[in-house]
RNA sequence: GGUCCCAUCGUCUAACGGUUAGGACGUUGCCCUUUCAAGGCGAAAAUUCGGGUUCGAUUCCCGAUGGGAUCACCA
């Protein structure tokens, strides 16, 4: 059974390459009627951040990529997990990491360490002036038993540092990148257990994904230098070892990682924005993927049948907002005005409320703009004209060559007339308008330019029968007599 | 600086030795049209550079260059 999770640390909200990493580790999971589980990586508890398990939680769901196993809920402030191999909180797991360092000690794959903060610091700064390498220099890598004895009953603060072998090289297959391979003197002794009885993230990550039986490891890049320790650590253990597949990154239109001072990173953005979650997944889905052929729109479901890792690229996608917009106004289209209007609510404020706007006519109104914006925050302001008409200058009611007596003579027809009819349906305005303008000796719709601009006090904006049909008839000739008076 | 990874239009990418180097976004021309949007049909736009291997390289190898990641008791 294939087992994927998304480990972040909760440290903010969800970043959209995260969304990007989850996505992919639960495209993995689904298309094989796996599990896809959420870990939360909380063993730094100066850098945890309140509110963002909920958080993180929230646009996972928003995406529709929710967790079937680990922390899947959150409630009355605390984390509600699932499943058979927990706690998925790092920070309840502390026994655990001890264990499994102390194993490692007696087997001699780890040892103690005394070196204090200062003496790693000015290690790593003569280094650095000496333009060695850096890393820790092994300094209680031989320490005798007799000093270590010493120093724990004088109850010294001390580490626990993976002791990497000197010689030979780590390789593995790497699902995306291919082969990789590290010569194992140049990796570091990572630190493993800190001062605190904390773990850090390479000793946690190889025991939590062993022991929650994960089987593809799916992460960004930047984990691709510490795998090999990561590699190693499941050698001492004895353990089998999972498949790894590091994701390229996500790019600022500079190419440098995508970061907030560029842009907007967080999900939540996006949502706030009033981007869909189909878009956004299928736009972040094809940072890096594709499906071989010229297909570009995609649900997740389809997602999920057709993804495949060895089909990502090895090389980091900028994050182009321009092809975002496209596929939310793709997705916009597709949508019913009844189910934009839904969507479209919370950005509305009080104010359909206090109209005490039906929904339907609601949905009315939306059905004029969804098809012009690009996001759900833009339609407020698209279509304000219906709720109150703007000030606009008495020029735009004349359409480009012709003069303000033509436009007042239509404008004056047109008030006589719609007054005798019925403004109820679109399609039937629409031909009966057509009719009247061969009955009065006009050769095309451009006649229509300056009824459009009395109904919407827009330049651009949808169409006279569109608009016409969502207003009162009263609103509609009231509107045409303001025109009038204008022109 | 050490280590590792990467390199096709501006951007996302296709082409697994032989193609007029394909598609999408964006830009742009035209059509449709009462404006806008959508839609339709076009256009401009790319193989980082050198060496090999081969009858033939975007594709395989080497090197250079460029970009990125990483070198914490952070993840």
């Amino acid at each position: 059974m294939i087992r994927t999770r998304f480990a972040p640390s909760p440290t903010g909200f969800l970043h959209v390459g995260g969304l990007r990493t989850a996505l992919y580790a639960y495209l993995v999971a689904k298309q094989n009627n796996g599990k896809f589980i959420l870990r939360v990586e909380d063993t730094d508890q100066k850098r945890s951040v309140e509110g963002a398990i909920p958080a993180i939680l929230e646009s996972l769901n928003w995406a529709d990529i929710a967790p079937d196993e680990g922390v899947v809920e959150f409630e009355n402030n605390d984390v509600i997990e699932k499943g058979e191999y927990g706690p998925y909180l790092q920070s309840k797991r502390l026994k655990i990491y001890e264990q499994h360092a102390n194993i490692l000690l007696e087997k001699g794959f780890a040892y103690y360490c005394f070196c204090t903060a200062e003496r790693l610091e000015e290690c790593r700064a003569k280094q650095s002036a000496a333009n060695r390498p850096m890393g820790y220099d092994g300094h209680c890598r031989e320490m005798d038993v007799a000093e270590i004895k010493k120093n724990l009953t004088a109850g010294a603060p001390y580490t626990v540092r993976l002791k990497m072998p000197k010689t030979g090289m780590t390789e593995f297959n790497d699902l995306i990148k291919g082969k990789v391979s590290f010569k194992n003197e140049l990796v570091d002794d990572q630190v493993l257990l800190k001062t605190d009885g904390f773990p850090t993230y390479h000793l946690a990550v190889v025991v939590d994904d062993h022991l929650m039986a994960i089987t593809h490891v799916i992460r960004g890049d930047e984990w691709l230098p510490s795998t090999p320790k990561h590699i190693y650590l499941y050698e001492c253990f004895g353990w089998e070892k999972p498949m790894f597949a590091h994701l390229p990154l996500l790019l600022n239109a500079n190419k440098s990682k995508l970061s907030k001072r560029q842009g907007d990173v967080a999900v939540g953005d996006y949502v706030k924005k009033g981007y869909l979650p189909e878009a956004l997944i299928n736009f972040v889905a094809f940072l890096g993927w594709n499906p071989g052929d010229d297909r570009e729109i995609f649900s997740l479901a389809e997602l999920a049948k057709e993804f495949s890792l060895e089909k990502v690229n090895k090389s980091g996608a900028v994050f182009n907002l321009e092809k975002l917009d496209w596929y939310n106004k793709y997705y916009l289209r597709q949508l019913s005005n009844e189910q934009v209007a839904e969507l479209a609510l919370p950005f509305f404020g009080n104010k359909i409320k206090d109209l005490r706007l039906k929904i339907e006519d609601f949905a009315n109104v939306i059905g004029l703009e969804k098809e012009r914006v690009t996001t759900l925050a833009e339609l407020p302001g698209a279509v304000n004209f219906i709720f109150e008409l703007p000030d606009y200058p008495a020029e735009m009611l004349v359409f480009k060559k012709s003069t303000t007596e033509e436009a007042k003579k239509v404008l004056g027809e047109l008030l006589v007339w719609l007054e005798k009819i019925d403004l109820k349906d679109k399609n039937d305005l629409e031909k009966q308008v057509i009719q009247w303008i061969k009955d009065n000796g006009y050769t095309n719709g451009a006649v229509l330019w300056p009824l459009r601009v009395a109904l919407s006090g827009q330049d651009k904006s949808p169409g006279p029968f569109e608009i016409a049909v969502v207003l009162d008839k009263d609103e509609v000739l009231r509107r045409i007599q303001v025109a009038l008076a204008k022109v």
